[in-house]
DNA sequence: ATGACTGAGCATCTCAGA
C-alpha cells in the first residue's frame, strides 16, 4: 500500500499540482486537507480522468478533507463520532480498504479564537484518540494520516519558525499527540528517520522555504501490524519549490 | 526606513492559516 497525505490549502487552486503529483507518484490513496470548498465545487473530474475516485467532506471557505483512491474503498465515517452533533467542521474522513481503517484528518490549528479555540483543538484531539482506541480495541489495522497541527518534538520546528507560545508547540498539544503514540501507533516518518529535520510545511511569509524555516506537522501513524511492514516514508520537499505551491508538501508512506 | 503571504467570501476588508 502506498498512502499519502497533503494539505493543499485550496483544492481549486491546487488541482493541477495534485493531478501532476498523482500521475508521477501513483499512490493508492491520497488524503487531502484544507480543500476549502463545498462538495459540488470540488474538481473531482481532474482526478477521475487519471484513475482516482474522490470522496469529499467539504464546507465553504474553511477546512475540508477528501480522499482520492485508485483502489476500491467504502467511506465509513465523515466526522469523529465523539464530537457533538452540532460540530459541523469538515475535518475527518475514514474509509475501509481491504479490512483496514484509513483515516484522513485535519486537526484544528488552535491559534485563533482565544482560549476557546485552543480548547477546541484539544477536545478534537481527544475525540481522535477515542476513535483510534475504539478501532484498536477491535484489532482493526489502522492508519491516521493528515495535518495534525502539532510539532511533536523540538526537532520538528526550525529555530525561530514559530513563537514559543504557539499552539503547535504547546505542551498540551504535544501531550495529545503522545497519547496517540502511547496507544501503540507508530510515527512512520520518525520510525525510519529518527533524527534531524523532516519538515512538511514552510510558511509563505518571510522566505521561510528559502531559509528552511520549516515545521513537521503532517503525520502518518500506523497500528502495530501495519508498522511492521513499513517500507518507506518521506515528505516530498520538491513540491514546495513549484509555482504557486501549497505551504505544505505531500507525505508518502509505503507499507 | 523599506516592505513584508495566501485564499475565500454577502469582499476593496476580514478571518484564518501556522
Amino acid at each position: 500500500m502506498r498512502l499519502a497525505t497533503w494539505n493543499v490549502a485550496s483544492i481549486r487552486q491546487r488541482a493541477p499540482h495534485v493531478a501532476a503529483w498523482l500521475a508521477a507518484t501513483k499512490p493508492d490513496v491520497l488524503f487531502l486537507q484544507e480543500t476549502k470548498c463545498e462538495e459540488p465545487a470540488f474538481p473531482a473530474m481532474a482526478f477521475a480522468g487519471i484513475g482516482y475516485q474522490a470522496s469529499v467532506v467539504g464546507q465553504k471557505a474553511y477546512n475540508g478533507v477528501a480522499v482520492l483512491s485508485r483502489i476500491p474503498f467504502t467511506v465509513t465515517h465523515r466526522r469523529l463520532p465523539a464530537l457533538p452533533a452540532e460540530d459541523t467542521q469538515a475535518r475527518y474522513v475514514e474509509i475501509e480498504v481491504e479490512g483496514m481503517a484509513l483515516a484522513g484528518l485535519y486537526a484544528p490549528n488552535g491559534n485563533s479564537g482565544g482560549e476557546a479555540g485552543f480548547a477546541y483543538k484539544l477536545a478534537w484531539m481527544d475525540a481522535l484518540a477515542a476513535r483510534a482506541r475504539e478501532l484498536l480495541a477491535r484489532d482493526t489495522p489502522l492508519v491516521l494520516a493528515g495535518d495534525f497541527n502539532v510539532c511533536p518534538e523540538a526537532a520538528d520546528c526550525a529555530p525561530g519558525a514559530l513563537a514559543p507560545t504557539d499552539a503547535l508547540l504547546h505542551p498540551a498539544s504535544r501531550a495529545r499527540f503522545r497519547t496517540l503514540l502511547w496507544l501503540g501507533l507508530t510515527d512512520a516518518l520518525r520510525a525510519l528517520h529518527p533524527d534531524g529535520p523532516l519538515y512538511t510545511f514552510w510558511d509563505y511569509q518571510g522566505g521561510a522555504y528559502q531559509r528552511d524555516l520549516g515545521l513537521r506537522i503532517d503525520h502518518v501513524l500506523l497500528s502495530p501490524t501495519l508498522a511492521e511492514t513499513l517500507k518507506s516514508a518521506a515528505p516530498d520537499r520538491a513540491e514546495r519549490g513549484r509555482e504557486h505551491p501549497s505551504d505544505h508538501v505531500p507525505v508518502l508512506v509505503e507499507f
